[in-house]
DNA sequence: CTAATGACTGTCT
DNA sequence: CAGACAGCCATTA
């Protein structure tokens, strides 16, 4: 049971981050940042903000499909990556929200 | 049960 | 700055 839990820890986390922000998949789940990730390719989830959810060093995953959302939502871009340093949204922040 | 894979990350070349 | 490696977890073959 505590993978469900995990997992419904990681979607909440989803679900708080703000628009105009971003968050990486290591501050969902530091412990394994590729289950964010998995989640994200395989729930049914709907209105989940996947677009918000990025790499560590600012880069998407998603390709252009992703940087569109992110630019439509007014994120904060530096070069070819996200501006983690205006737009980042520690993980902290995330679970105080909650 | 073992091996391979993936919306990842930090460290080393 | 870009590419290669090894670690990490859960799912799939």
């Amino acid at each position: 049971m505590a993978d469900e839990e995990r997992q419904a820890q990681i979607l909440q986390l989803i679900r708080s981050v703000p628009e105009g922000f971003v968050t990486t998949y290591g501050d969902l789940c530091p412990e394994a940042p590729r289950l964010p990730g998995r989640i994200l390719s395989t729930t049914k989830e709907k209105g989940l903000p996947w677009h918000r959810i990025v790499r560590a060093d600012g880069s998407f995953a998603q390709g252009d499909r992703q940087r569109r959302l992110l630019r439509k939502e007014g994120i904060p871009f530096a070069g070819k990556r996200v501006d983690m340093e205006v737009a980042h949204m520690p993980r902290e922040a995330l679970l105080a929200q909650v």
